[in-house]
DNA sequence: TTTATTAGTTCGGGACCTAAACTTAAAAGC
DNA sequence: GCTTTTAAGTTTAGGTCCCGAACTAATAAA
């Protein structure tokens, strides 16, 4: 059994510190009192430790509450736009990208750099990377915000702990030390990098985006097919990382054979390539954004051969999800990557499936929407999960925010 | 997103209280000084809470440390075995059963008691329970130990929070506010009455059993079927708490109805009754332990038509778990209930199906094991359950453990 | 102008932790 | 057998942080 750490004064002040942190966080402008109400904490303990957060450059003072009635108006505390900001990198099959998100999950830049990235070694393709990283960094620094630290989205299996990536099939990679090679290459000092696979990111990214949903399966199709499943407002890594895996689910036994060994992979019969492969739209190495524009048209046009192909893609994918539905009970399927303009084409058929597969469909409809974050989806839920880690813990990123002396270990 | 509470010094008094008895429950019998090594806390604070956890009888001496060495020898701690017991109750849809365990896990007193609970009404059900429950509060006291809780295991799907059974196909049991109706029958005073599913606290009985094994399913054969799903030490309720009811899972679309109004269930395929009634061994409404014995010794003498359609009814619980596996990448299966005794004859059809069906088998083949507790491991998880839930938090069960003045909400 | 109300700060008190000195107990060395 | 060494557990002084209450500040209503 995993031991728990001792607490001590400075635990508390930590604990606190995050708590008054996510309030202000989660009211966009508050005052010092309403935070006190809203945490429980005494106003004295909030303007403790507002103070410190102020001087640490998370919280900004803006001007004065505006509201009716009597007595003085409060000082609104926001979380500050210089504060630390979130860097998210993605190494996607055709694409690499950066996003810098500040304190409250907004973007401030992007940049994505195309290509496919399967014909290239992992030297190489890390090699571009750091390039793209690095002037990612140099547009925080010209912003004048500092970086808490990385989020790293990758298509395939990762052991986020250890900051490994086992397996990833669709890029040919295996076994490589992410943690390690990003380190070797790029000053990140003592910050944190958080390895992640795409799907999970993606997933993260729509939970955050969304008002309140807090229990849905996100599934991302690029050229290979992920899924991240969200339960209670939080992310489901499952036992190794291998949970949301459905692109290798076997589906069709007779189905043709997949990269990986199997056969009837449901990668295989309903991924964004399968798909234009099956429409005569496939060309070269990359799903091509003209391609897709391309299908989208065809479906606009209700072009029938392409209609049946989207369709029936559908209805794998529909198999597929009424078993993970079936096992986790999960109310919604959100459908992301190039899916998501797909969305009013596949709907109908995986509902479908959904409605005489899964046995609480009768009770629970299960819904199928479409992504709200829209593309790079991954990117921004990578740079948001430093974000998120900053927002829930501060005190482990700016260390003056607990006394110093006999502070515990940040981990 | 659900609010944290704030923290203050009766927080850390309460976290190093779980945390020190914790090291003492996992050692067996330790000095203080040992506890302090291992818990990272200083001797000093170690000796304050554990004269608490002394004077509220959770933990005593008992005589000298033994070992070589020099230096003067530290007084041993235990769990005390006049503290507080954890009480489990089940209804079964056969039987109805208690359990009474002491701190360290250890069953104290068991009572059983047998009859079909399909025939009879709530209320009539309920009050048989009643009784059974007021002869082992009568254990309890004959013994001098306290009871921290209730544990109640039921053979349905359940809101545990709120307490309410939603229902139970096997039982014909719908909306039924168990929290409440015990409460009215017996006086639990402020005590927790923790309602869970019977496969869910079947698998923690596991979990907590066995000596490392963090990462399994736990499927359970009585009259339905359910299946308890551990992940990293702890239990996955998932959404609705429909998550492990794998009972109800769509195999065979051509199979026979179900009670539950769909067509080939899990259930109607593999279930003990099931394999009973294939054999004509099934005799009115209960799986009778005779039946049972009658059912292993055809299978011990190797009768072709027993082993065929157990072996049968195994390649169907294969299939349905190979599913489970897919989705959640569990490296383990174990067989419980009165599956556990079917386990020879069940796990070779079941691996069959595994490999054939798991993705990653290839790398991780699956391993399906029986079950280590043995039968009505619901009711033993029933009462560990309130047993841990003492140890993780003792100041919400005592609450002199932490200053009483200003002391923050137990939850 | 006074009064009521709300925001935020200051100060005394308490809980609890840590570190270090101290007491107690037992083996090892001479 | 007496002293030394080592380790267990207790006592004490010091510090962090929270809370409650009193206090100051700002603003609308009477």
């Amino acid at each position: 059994m995993p031991h728990a750490q001792p607490a001590g004064a400075h635990t508390v002040r930590r604990h606190n510190t995050g708590l008054v942190l996510g309030a202000i966080a989660e009211a966009g402008a508050v005052s010092r009192a309403t935070v006190a109400a809203h945490t429980g904490l005494t106003k004295a303990t909030v303007s403790s430790v507002v103070e410190a957060m102020i001087a640490a450059d998370l919280v900004a003072e803006t001007g004065q509450e505006q509201r009716s009635g009597r007595g003085r108006r409060g000082t609104e505390l926001t979380l500050s736009p210089h504060g630390m900001h979130g860097l998210g990198v993605e190494i996607g099959v055709d694409y690499l990208a950066t996003c810098l998100v500040d304190l409250t999950g907004e973007v401030r830049k992007r940049r994505i750099r195309g290509g496919d990235n399967r014909n290239r070694s992992v030297a190489s393709v890390l090699g571009r990377l750091t390039t793209l990283t690095r002037t990612a960094l140099a547009d925080a620094q010209a912003l004048g915000v500092p970086i808490g630290g990385l989020g790293l989205a990758v298509p395939g299996l990762v052991e986020p702990a250890a900051g490994l990536l086992r397996t990833a099939p669709n890029l040919g990679w295996r076994e490589v030390d992410l943690d390690g090679e990003l380190r070797a290459r790029l000053d990140l000092a003592d910050r944190p990098l958080l390895l992640g696979n795409e799907a999970n990111f993606a997933a993260l990214a729509e939970l955050w985006s969304a008002d309140d949903l807090p229990n849905f399966i996100c599934v991302s199709g690029e050229i290979g097919i992920g899924a991240g499943i969200i339960i209670d407002s939080g992310l489901f890594e499952g036992v190794r990382g291998f949970s949301g895996e459905i692109g290798h689910l076997a589906i069709d036994p007779n189905g043709p054979r997949c990269s990986c060994g199997a056969h009837g992979c449901l990668e295989q019969l309903a991924s964004v390539e399968s798909i234009l492969r099956a429409v005569g739209l496939w060309s070269a190495g990359a799903v091509d954004p003209t391609s897709v524009e391309a299908l989208l048209d065809r479906l606009r046009a209700a072009h029938p051969a392409t209609v049946q192909a989207v369709n029936e893609a559908g209805h794998w994918l529909g198999i597929a999800l009424a078993g993970v539905v079936n096992v986790l009970d999960v109310p919604t399927i959100i459908l992301g990557g190039r899916y998501a303009t797909l969305q009013p084409w596949l709907a109908d058929p995986i509902t479908e499936e959904l409605a005489t597969r899964v046995l609480s469909a009768t009770w629970h409809p299960v819904r199928v929407l479409a992504s709200t974050v829209g593309p790079y989806a991954a990117v921004r839920g990578a740079a948001t999960a430093v974000v998120r880690a900053i927002r829930a813990d501060p005190a482990s990123f700016v260390p003056t925010l607990v006394s110093q002396l006999a502070a515990d270990s940040p981990r």
